[in-house]
DNA sequence: CCTACCGATCGGTAGG
DNA sequence: CCTACCGATCGGTAGG
């Protein structure tokens, strides 16, 4: 008996071991494709265990994207402040976000099922969280158009929509998807092309300006 | 009694209701999440029917997957005889694959969630069907480098890559990851943007020719 | 194409 | 945190 006997001690241990394996298992497999068991057993513990401890699977599901989430709002602050420093810099904001999904790849792939499992739920849960801070994008990016250094075609909800959407799908599926091409670009480089993507198309042509 | 009973044209209607019924429900709440029950009470006949036609669950997967390849294979060599009539045209493309996937929303839907899901069955998918036709994009993308009118510093494999998943993305998800946003942009503005961004990207800026 | 039915597994509860 | 157990549903089979 080298572990602690204190609940307090195990409650914690089991809540964040079910956490991790949940996300994964979720991540890898999808909600559905996962069953209470399969996450007890990766757990170690019994099925009801998980049910004491989140109430039911939906519970687990919540708690599970409440930490994705809770990750998130503590990096966005972070981040905008990093990227906002001497102005805005695109590249900065997207070497963010691309970090932010390369630590944890179960990251992307949680947000693009709940994406497709539970619409209504993800909107709503997009419009609590983030819409305050792309916000902040757009603003600043009419400011850009205004001072002729974004492109002035450029709509900017939509723009900003996509490159989230982009990073997003590259770093989901893009060791998947790129079996469409031969030789495969890598997620590496499918990122690096996103950003000089981005750069391109929100930067306005000299004869323009 | 109007509907004939000759068992071919039944079986007919059994297998195609099936196929569309479960290509709906497959697409929305994924493989995972539709039973047989659910397929079978959607085409009005009994779960053993749908065994019957298609041997088990995972072979009405397939077949629903492989009718998707099918018409994709019916409508590349037009897409791209069209595309590259007078020149490969990076607008008349991208219209086509907006146009495909907006015909049946399912499309996209289940595009990607066979990648979340069976990440090894997708990629095999991609390169047995698709491959081919992407080496002809890159390819022309590749001649128009050289003739210094397409950007010299586009990766065309990571190019084409990113178009595609991000096309794909927007066409399953444009109308949830737009929460996002305020006002929220409409799949169409989306796509508009995307089709503005990839013109931006491809086309060198004059100075630089 | 159906009814009847199979064993296995599902999420969850009782009770401690 | 466990064992024991619940009714419901799962994919699939037997037999016609």
């Amino acid at each position: 008996m080298t572990r602690a006997p204190t609940p307090e001690l195990d409650d914690l241990d089991v809540r964040t071991l079910a956490l991790r394996e949940a996300t994964r298992l979720f991540a890898e497999r999808g909600v559905a494709g996962t069953s209470l068991q399969a996450v007890a057993d990766a757990v170690g513990v019994s099925k009801p265990t998980l049910v004491y401890h989140f109430g039911s699977k939906d519970g687990l599901r919540e708690a599970v994207l409440e930490q994705l989430l809770g990750h998130w709002q503590d990096e966005l602050p972070r981040i905008m402040a990093a990227a906002t420093a001497g102005g805005p810099r695109l590249e900065a904001l997207l070497d963010a976000l691309y970090a932010f999904f390369l630590e944890d790849r179960s990251r992307a792939l949680l947000l693009l099922r709940e994406a497709l499992d539970r619409p209504d739920a993800f909107r709503a849960l997009l419009r609590q969280h983030l819409t305050p801070w792309t916000g902040l994008l757009t603003q600043a990016m009419r400011a850009g158009q205004a001072a002729g250094m974004a492109h002035h075609k450029a709509d900017p909800e939509a723009f900003v929509q996509i490159l989230i959407t982009t990073a997003i799908g590259v770093l989901a599926i893009g060791d998947r998807a790129n079996a469409l091409l031969s030789p495969e670009p890598s997620v590496d480089t499918q990122l690096s092309e996103l950003t000089r993507i981005a750069r391109a198309a929100l930067h306005p042509h000299p004869q323009e300006a």
